[in-house]
RNA sequence: GGAGGGGUGGGUGAGUGGUUAAAGCCACCAGGCUGUAAACCUGGCGUCCGGAAGGGCUUCGUAGGUUCGAAUCCUACCCCCUCCA
């Protein structure tokens, strides 16, 4: 039996709904492991914090014995999307299907306990399947119940196109949960119809309906829209200790205890504590979101790692030092046999990396946002015009510095 | 099948022969303030040459054409949308 606490967590934080709660805690209740089913969309490899919190919700009842079905659509990723209305479901080749898998399966294990998690593909049954089962699992089904989803409901209303595969979705999603025998089905609250559907076409075929666990949409780190690698607003789980750790510290501060709650294992009570001294001004929000910062880093790295990190930002962000590390590059126009008169400072930031075109190094330096860092003296200066590297008194270990946090070190060959 | 409307820079959206590398807004970048939060202020935001002043080149669905000069006019083509059937 398990205690209200574990079930409280459970079901309640970093959740948005569970259809339907009562019976999902007494399957849990019951102590016999559970199907749990999460599928994924081979045209999108790539994990962030806002599936993370998801993939925290598997790993969590994976500790209690609960045993994760990853389902690989790779059957519906090779359709396509028909309505051609999302440029993010570009039919896919096999060989994309199976390298993009690889790819989301090295990051899902970042989260999810390998062991106890069975991969499966949608081929393994669709790959044998038949007009005529095709026609018996659509025939179960009515427009009238798919015009009850919200986007079918919505376009049928305005006369803007639904195509017939669109429908067919939800039904393969469906199927999926038959064929696994998933008892908790997890997923996005978009994808609340689907899930459903799941649930009665299991019922049809005789099978205890799943459970449907909807998580909640992560806002991104620009505190706006929901976290996405398109807009730009997200930390990925495979991002570097130092990036992961800056991202973190430029949210904004109202995210502070939503990723607290959602992404770490910080008590509750402690999450209380946090908003009321945030409400109040009795704790300095950004000391706070270092920790969130660390704790969040630690779970995708060493913690040596995001004490590294947490190091790194405070020299270079809090007290705009050099970082410990920085890469080298190397400028031609330090080897004595150079002969090119033309190069300058925007050519050499351009190599290096530090801006995409002369014209916006050029930018750059005539803001002032470009510093040359002489290297045993440690002394800096701003650079104010795009001069020759020789004008410049470039030499070899000279570090540039262009903006807040792009360094480059020159070294003569 | 018929009628009409439209495709402009990352997004939105002005512009209907020169003063338009193309308004405004958003996003973004740099600087200031600061806690790499928010808010606010300043500058910038195609690209290449030039220390700069300045000067090239390329851009408004695609390809041609008219003109001293076109995002703006003409022709063809491609794509999108609305209404009728």
């Amino acid at each position: 039996m398990l205690s209200e606490e574990v079930i409280d967590k459970i079901t309640r934080r970093g959740v948005q709904e569970i259809i339907s709660h009562d019976e999902f805690v007494r399957m849990l209740q019951e102590g016999k492991p559970l199907r749990l089913k999460m599928g994924f969309d081979p045209s999108r490899p790539d994990i962030h914090l806002g599936h993370v919190v998801g993939l925290r919700k598997l790993r969590q009842l994976q500790q209690l014995g609960h045993q994760v079905i990853l389902v690989v659509g790779d059957w519906t990723a090779q359709i396509g999307d028909p309505s051609g209305q999302s440029a993010t479901r570009p039919v896919l080749t096999h060989d994309e299907v199976v390298s993009n898998a690889e790819s989301y399966l090295r990051q899902f294990f970042k989260v999810v306990d390998k062991d106890l998690t069975q991969v499966v593909w949608q081929s393994e049954w669709f790959g044998k399947f038949g007009l005529a089962d095709v026609i018996r699992l659509t025939g179960k089904f009515t427009v009238a119940q798919f015009l009850q989803r919200d986007d079918f409901a919505k376009r049928f209303q305005e006369q803007r196109p639904i195509a017939i595969t669109e429908l067919l979705y939800p039904l393969l999603q469906a199927y999926d949960s038959v064929e696994i025998r998933s008892d908790v089905e997890f997923g996005g609250t978009d994808q609340r119809f689907n899930l459903l559907v799941g649930r009665e076409l299991q019922q049809m075929e005789g099978q205890r309906p799943q459970q449907c666990f909807l998580m909640p949409i992560l806002v991104g780190t620009d505190g706006v829209q929901k976290m996405s690698k398109s807009l730009d607003n997200y930390v990925g789980v495979e991002e570097p200790p130092n990036d992961m750790y800056g991202k973190l510290m430029s949210l904004p501060d109202e995210l502070i205890v939503p990723y607290f709650e959602y992404l770490t294992d910080a008590p509750s009570e402690e999450l209380a504590t946090f908003s009321s001294d945030l409400a109040a001004g009795s704790a300095n929000p950004m000391v706070m979101k270092k920790r969130l910062a660390w704790e969040i880093t630690a779970q995708f790295h060493e913690r040596s790692a995001a004490d590294a990190a947490q190091e790194n930002f405070e020299r270079v962000v809090q007290r705009r030092a050099l970082p410990e590390e920085i890469p080298e590059f190397a400028e031609p126009s330090l080897a004595p046999s150079f002969e090119n008169e033309t190069r300058r400072l925007s050519n050499i930031i351009v190599d290096a990396g530090l801006a995409p075109s002369t014209t916006e190094a050029k930018r750059l330096i005539n803001q002032g946002a470009v510093q040359i860092i002489s290297d045993p003296s440690g002394d800096s200066r701003t650079v104010d015009r795009d001069d020759r590297a020789a004008g410049l008194g470039l030499e070899h270990r000279t570090v540039i510095k262009v903006g807040r946090r792009r360094f480059i070190r020159l070294v003569s060959s």
